[in-house]
DNA sequence: CCTACCGATCGGTAGG
DNA sequence: CCTACCGATCGGTAGG
């Protein structure tokens, strides 16, 4: 899957000159060095923390000198924003697109569990150290770019919104939409510590499979019969 | 509240010289200075996380220069070790202590409430950091203390076990009990992430009605009505 | 993107 | 528990 990287706005974009534009260092994508970078940083933040990593570490993890990381990106902070920014960009993208299958008629609980599933995919499916580097090492990013991944936070997450009080108004959750949101993603983003991918024979399968029974169980907990 | 200190055992005990006992670095209690170290480091580690976090940081907080740590512990991992092992002692304990207060013939839902209201005093109560820690800073426990302190949160969690059986057989609880288990710490543990305690005036007895708040909602979105 | 390097900070220790 | 210190490592940069 191809993330649109024209999202990726910096802070503050200052003159456009005339003729090419000149891409910053955090916005140049020559091939695929910057990728590499940014998968090989999730994958050591996620495994170690963000402190406990050094930008040498990652260098290496991709086959650069410890100095290199430093052409593509400003800061080891910066390293860690890009990583977040890339995981809710892809995390909502894909959400978008796993609601736009359902049909019109869809009722709030098939919307929920479509919700759930992605969810669980996101942190736990291919690729999925970028999410929980976001959950867990928030308190490390910097200002700036912590009000850029907040917002796409709040959008990936205002889509639940109106599938949690409709359930709450038909009588099938049982507690308050704002707190169950607080209470559902604590359960769901916990399974980032504990779940263990299946390996061997058929993973790829068997990993769909186990995702899918976990949003079955999920759903099953916090949702009452309907009435 | 006192822990008891005694269960301390350091990694490797070497010959025990005659007469009195000669406290390792690690086991030493003269006064309360290295109480203030590890509740200094608790609030730091959870603040900062532990890699984030010097030994100077830790040695300025209590008032100490910067090698005085080093006296009670023998490394920033043993102290480390010794927050965690000090939660779980004091949430073992409160646990337990809250389980004996109530009535012998309390039902299966009843006892829960006080595991989930003791569990919300020991992330979001005073002296709180302990716990946020042995959470979130996991990875960077060495392999001994991990398995002392795997220990204790095995009684901790096992104590919620037949409740959730019971509530399951019961139909009150929707998915299968060891999930549920899970997906309810998930739950429960999160909120160490987005819960702001009471200030001000009252702030005590707010924080007491709002963990009681907490509890009762956790409690109606995880059971269903009792047949 | 590499080479070569800098100043700062870190965990930890010897000796008192 | 302090003083004084060490070697290692870290984030980051100049110049090519």
């Amino acid at each position: 899957m191809s993330l649109a990287e024209s999202d990726l706005s910096p802070a503050a974009a200052p003159r456009r000159p005339r003729g090419r534009p000149r891409k910053t260092a955090d916005e140049r994508d020559d091939g695929n060095r910057r990728r590499e970078l940014v998968a090989g940083a999730a994958r050591l933040f996620r495994q170690q923390g963000f402190s406990a990593t050094s930008t040498r570490d990652i260098a290496a993890a991709v086959g650069m000198r410890s100095g290199s990381p430093f052409y593509h990106f400003e800061s080891k902070e910066a390293l860690l924003g890009a990583v977040m920014l890339e995981g809710m960009q892809g995390a909502l993208q894909r959400q978008q697109a796993a609601l736009a299958l359902l049909p019109a008629g869809a009722s709030p609980r098939e919307r929920l569990r479509v919700l759930v599933r992605n969810h669980f995919d996101v942190l736990l499916g291919p690729d999925s150290d970028f999410i929980p580097v976001m959950l867990y090492e928030w308190r490390s990013l910097e200002t700036t770019q912590r009000v850029e991944v907040n917002r796409l936070k709040d959008r990936y997450e205002a889509e639940w919104v109106p599938e949690l009080e409709a359930l709450h108004a038909q009588g099938q959750l049982g507690a308050d939409p704002a707190l169950a949101r607080l209470m559902i993603f604590g359960a769901l983003n916990w399974s980032a510590q504990w779940y263990v991918p299946p390996s061997g024979r058929s993973a790829k399968a068997r990993a769909r499979a186990s995702l899918d029974d976990l949003t079955t169980s999920a759903l099953q907990l916090f949702l009452k019969e309907p009435a």
